[in-house]
DNA sequence: AAAAAATTTTAATCTACATTAAAATAATCC
DNA sequence: GGATTATTTTAATGTAGATTAAAATTTTTT
């Protein structure tokens, strides 16, 4: 956080490049997107992308790890704000919606996995699964103090995971269906 | 249904490629799994694949064609078997994610729609929409007899639709959790 | 404003698949 | 069982798109 006043030429310049790929990679899918149409996103070349990533796969890599951080940077604030359980999941899939709909979206959805190299796969189901745990830890303190109704809270986490990283599919920008999308989430809990 | 029987050796191999190639799709991703990868599931060699699809994206279109049947179908028997909105609901959920944990699956992830040709896309997507406002439909009735409470059911529709669309990503064929999904799913709604 | 460093482009190369045609094998039919 | 049809394999070919190296340009530094 807050580090966009000192962000470098360089890294400024990736996070336009990481946020370019994201918006191809939802909209063409992944086969679909060449790296010269995530370029042209940019204005640039295709051969400028390898500046900044080494390879096809890393850019992929780059999103995922953007789209971890947001998911955790949403997590954490909403942890730290709500007073109960059911709060603080509250709280967190709020924010988490926000970012997906709001401009620092938007995140890729993370459908290649799998096509990663084995170090970089690793490390990314190693981050969603401690994101997923995290978010069964809020439902369990929610039971616990009363203010979830008990629930096998892998399954319940796993569903409102789906539902959230589900949401790039249908929301294609449309400001007053984010808006929508936010009232109506809390109650599906 | 219950063509089974008489289903030709023809009909009988594709059904087979389909469900290889839904596999390799949801295990390595669809970038990640070419033509060869599908076919050595069955023993085949990759350009006997040719004789069932045109190419390619025709595998793909198949796939996605035969997971909209196989969500089709169970929204038919769940609007069947329940008597109230809720129950509709229900069933129909139930039903679905059965069907996606159990023997007639896997069902391939739609993360590539937008990869296929014009028209199958297009096919493609009308039928998503005609099921995602079937589920809709089936949620407004709840509202109107009073078994679901008030809510925005496009985006309720959204959400539920996600979490089920998701199970792929994190159920690997684990029969213990298929029973506990199967337990918990209808409490979420 | 010259020099150095950072960024981008041009122009090839390289390669993993997808795809095809013809030949071989297996199944079915009379 | 021989002929016909259905299915699969072998062996090439084709191609899009990733990748690279060197040159050109732009930005920064002094």
């Amino acid at each position: 956080m807050a580090r966009v006043a000192d962000e470098t030429r360089f890294e400024a310049q990736l996070h336009r490049i990481l946020k370019a790929a994201a918006t191809c990679f939802n909209q063409k899918g992944f086969s679909g997107t060449s790296l010269k149409d995530v370029s042209r996103h940019l204005g640039l070349t295709d051969a400028a992308l390898y500046y900044y990533v080494k390879n096809k796969e890393e850019l992929v890599y780059q999103c995922y790890l953007r789209a971890a951080e947001l998911g955790h940077d949403a997590m954490s604030r909403g942890v730290n704000d709500g007073s109960c359980g059911f709060e603080k999941a509250l709280f967190y899939i709020t924010y988490h919606v926000e970012i997906m709909v709001g401009d620092r979206g938007p995140v890729a959805i993370m459908s290649e996995i799998p096509s990663l190299k084995r170090a970089h796969r690793n490390e990314i189901l190693e981050i969603s699964r401690r994101h997923s745990l995290g978010f069964e830890e809020i439902l369990a303190s929610g039971i616990a103090d009363g203010s979830i109704a008990p629930c096998d809270v892998r399954m319940t986490g796993n569903a409102i995971m789906g539902a959230i990283n589900w949401i790039p599919k249908w929301f294609h920008g449309n400001p007053q269906m984010a808006k929508q999308l936010l009232a109506e989430f809390p109650q599906i809990l």
